[in-house]
DNA sequence: CCCGTAATAT
DNA sequence: AATATTACGG
């Protein structure tokens, strides 16, 4: 097994001059692919501790670019399986058939059907985050056993050691050739044209659809009449409809949400007329296990996603038509804070409507009769008050997709809320806010990086940007909440970058500590 | 045909 | 998880 790995760690890493040396292929190249930013940096700092040289993206889009560019530049690639536009078995698929470059597949996801496909499609391992040090050491001979088998000429005469050999025959890849549908005969440059691409259904395009249904009306939007207006080529009417029926399914949940808390609270405190006037109801306690204290929540100004959410602007769509985005259940618990938002002429369609598509008769809908009560002008602008989780239309998607640090959205379902602007911290209305002098929550561990998340508010001192990553248990939890110095993301990154021994959950805590003083 | 919807596949 | 595809009634 292994062998002396284990204690060169400590502050002087690069000094021992171990007898990894020799077999240690310094400064092989890696290109590391993940959409996970974190994820990404993490393994970016194991790389380059186990000194390869890497150069790390987070699309396969891009490192395919990379790639082709000259086969030459990199040794090996190591990607996330679970990637957005390209995921990782494509990216694969495509560098498997043009080029001789092992490739490492890695995911939080350890099924084994998932395992095998990777095997399968000829991924040289498979790596199961979060990815440890010990698996990243020994890359290299992924490289090196390739490049002794290499049908070209000069086979080295080396003799592999022994154990691994009984690894059966994942063999090279071309001349095999699994029966691919199509049979590329071109001169080989496109041969990765043989899927027709999927739509993803990216802010921009998704603000087209928007656009679309706006324009046309929402009982009068179909498929077909969306189609013609955002006119994209590689949209089909199927796509569409595909997107419409998602739409409308979220718009349903979303105002029977609505009505159903909206008749608890809306009418208790029903003098609202101005923001400045809101009447704010204090949520109830939770009662889940994810360590979120919902008592203290407050109205205390607005709260940012950190670097993440930052200057991210989502549709396009002005401030003050955009709504606070919520994960989920921990918004349901707030939902009693009231907000204003302009009232958009579709609200006013809407309103007039009998019957819409996905929403059934719309006279008989408890939302309309809230937003119609709460009607209200404020500088010359119509105003409406909602209760929080009433949905606009441009807020019935759920986006979390889209938002860097959280594509494995499922594992934040009880997330907190934050707002998707990130120019101002107080001039929006309707944020969901946390206060109390200072007050720590934590979200639940995300799977595909292993790491939970501490989130801390400085109600002092506008947005919340101290996210700490790190994999921090629930007993440590009160040590870091009760700090004062919340070590920001940037932070830790930076320390990662710079000291890539920073592997593994207590290297995190130690650099925790030390900004600490 | 096209639409809406639910179920199922990828 | 996000899209695609299919099946079926209207």
């Amino acid at each position: 097994m292994d062998q002396q790995t284990e204690k060169d760690d400590h502050s002087k890493v690069v000094k021992s001059e171990s007898k990894d040396k020799e077999v240690f292929p310094d400064g092989m190249r890696v290109l590391a692919v993940d959409d996970n930013i974190v994820c990404l940096r993490m393994l970016q700092a194991v790389l380059e501790h186990c000194r390869y040289k890497v150069k790390a993206v987070t699309d396969g889009a891009t490192a395919l670019k990379l790639l082709r560019e000259d086969k030459n530049n990199f040794d090996i690639v190591i990607t996330d399986v679970h990637m957005p536009d390209m995921d990782g078995f494509r990216l694969l698929e495509i560098v498997s058939l043009e080029m001789d470059i092992p490739v490492i597949m890695m995911s939080a996801n350890d099924d084994k059907n998932m395992v095998m496909k990777g095997i399968k499609h000829g991924a040289r391992d498979y790596l199961v985050k979060p990815i440890r040090k010990e698996e990243i050491q020994n890359i290299w001979q992924h490289v090196l056993r390739q490049k002794l088998f290499k049908p070209n000429g000069s086979t080295v005469k080396k003799e592999i050691t022994d154990q691994n050999s009984n690894c059966t025959t994942k063999r090279q890849r071309g001349q095999s050739k699994e029966r691919e549908s199509t049979l590329n005969n071109d001169s080989g440059e496109d041969i990765s044209a043989h899927k027709k691409p999927r739509v993803v259904w990216k802010p921009e395009l998704h603000k087209k659809f928007i656009d679309a249904v706006h324009e046309i009306g929402i009982d009068k939007a179909v498929p077909k009449k969306i189609l013609e207006y955002i006119n994209e080529p590689g949209v089909s009417r199927e796509n569409i409809a595909s997107h419409l029926q998602k739409f409308r399914n979220a718009m349903k949940k979303n105002s029977a949400r609505a009505s159903q808390q909206s008749s608890n609270n809306v009418d208790s405190n029903g003098t609202s007329g101005h923001p400045s006037n809101t009447t704010i109801t204090y949520p109830k306690r939770i009662t889940q296990t994810d360590g979120f204290d919902v008592e203290n929540i407050k109205n205390l100004g607005s709260i940012q996603h950190g670097r993440v959410v930052q200057n991210f602007s989502f549709f396009g769509i002005p401030a003050t038509n955009q709504k606070p985005f919520s994960l989920q259940s921990l918004n349901q618990q707030c939902s009693s804070l009231q907000h204003y938002t302009q009232v958009p002429e579709i609200m006013d369609q809407v309103q007039q409507r009998k019957h819409i598509p996905g929403l059934g008769d719309f006279s008989s809908n408890p939302l309309r009769i809230d937003t119609l009560h709460h009607q209200t002008d404020f500088n010359e602008l119509k105003y409406q008050s909602f209760p929080s989780r009433t949905t606009m239309l441009d807020d019935y998607m759920d986006i979390s997709s889209h938002i860097p640090y959280y594509n494995a959205s499922s594992e934040l379902s009880s997330g907190i809320n934050f707002t998707l602007n990130g120019s101002g911290t107080t001039s929006y209305p309707n944020n969901i806010c946390f206060g109390g002098s200072r007050t720590s929550c934590t979200m639940p561990t995300v799977a595909s990086t292993g790491l939970s998340e501490i989130v801390q508010h400085d109600s002092t001192s506008g947005p919340v940007q101290n996210f700490i990553p790190g994999h921090i248990q629930s007993s440590n939890l009160e040590h870091f909440m009760q700090s004062d110095n919340m070590t920001s993301i940037n932070h830790v990154l930076e320390h990662l970058e710079t000291e890539s021994s920073i592997i593994d959950d207590e290297d995190l805590r130690a650099v925790v500590t030390q900004f600490q003083h």
